[in-house]
DNA sequence: TGGTAATCGACAACGATTGTTGATTCCTCG
DNA sequence: CGAGGAATCAACAATCGTTGTCGATTACCA
């Protein structure tokens, strides 16, 4: 995702205007490698701005979406994650609490084999690492222990 | 997923009784490679029992699913995608109309580096590769001569 | 400064999935 | 075979994430 001062520019030349809501989102998703659901964004949001809309939101990162600012990753944990980093990479994602994690590695093998695309255009590979997060297999052992005593 | 015949085993074994709705869907799945949806097996056991509740599908898919017997894909194409090939393998997704189709090949090179797994126990890989199936590409070029004309 | 886009609140609606009820069917085991 | 209990049915309601609608208000920006 291009800078806050960036995007600025980028939804006055598209006809949009750039509200303080709009501003507010940008700098929330700068660099942000959470991978935030809606929710999130909002909850953030909130934070700074007491009477910011959740359609509001929605509203917003759908249009960065749309402008190829933003990717929408369904992982499987039930809502949508926006992710600023538009640049290839591959993600670890907890199978317990639903947390994702950036993976920057390339794979070059990862390719359709010449005769299995079955008619298949391909514009996208995505690999996914599914487990459990380092918090999720802490609380797995302390519930271990307590069992014990 | 196990045979038919098979799977009336294991449902009794489990306590489970086989009604005929759940052998339906036994038969319906079995060999199945177009990952339907709940509706979509909905679909085709109503067309044989013509009274089967979309209750009773999920009910038995989510059985199946709880005994390893399928798995539920989440590709984000709205719903959930059922499985009954549990062994490993990753898959094509059409981004226009949702199509899901295998690829069996094996990419041995797709592992979490050492020092990258950020804590993760890894249990589990997948690779989607997203594009535009054979259908509708040609419908985009059907369009397309439709513009010219 | 004015025209118009954006926002707000408050709520309804959506699709996929799960829950509830009470009546009915029918599988399974002895 | 017969009894007991699981499974199913229909007909709803409810959930969650997301989008739509409304009229009123705000405020961006050419
Ligand atoms: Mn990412
Ligand atoms: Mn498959
Ligand atoms: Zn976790
Ligand atoms: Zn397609």
């Amino acid at each position: 995702m291009k800078t806050p001062v960036e995007l600025t520019e980028l939804f006055r030349e598209r006809g949009l205007k750039v509200t303080p809501q709009r501003q507010c989102i940008f700098r929330l998703l700068h660099g942000n490698a959470a991978h935030p659901t809606a929710e999130a964004v909002y909850a953030a949001a909130r934070a700074e701005m007491p009477t910011i809309s959740l359609k509001t939101v929605y509203q917003t990162l759908n249009d960065l979406a749309e402008m190829g600012e933003l990717h929408v990753l369904d992982l499987g944990t039930g809502s949508g994650r926006f992710d600023p980093n538009v640049d290839a990479h591959h993600h670890l994602v907890c199978d317990r609490c639903g947390k994702v994690r950036d993976l920057h590695v390339d794979f070059p093998d990862v390719r359709v084999p010449r005769g299995k695309a079955q008619g298949f255009r391909i514009l996208d590979t995505e690999v996914v690492f599914r487990g459990i997060c380092d918090e999720c297999q802490t609380e797995d052992e302390t519930d271990k222990e307590k069992a014990h005593a």
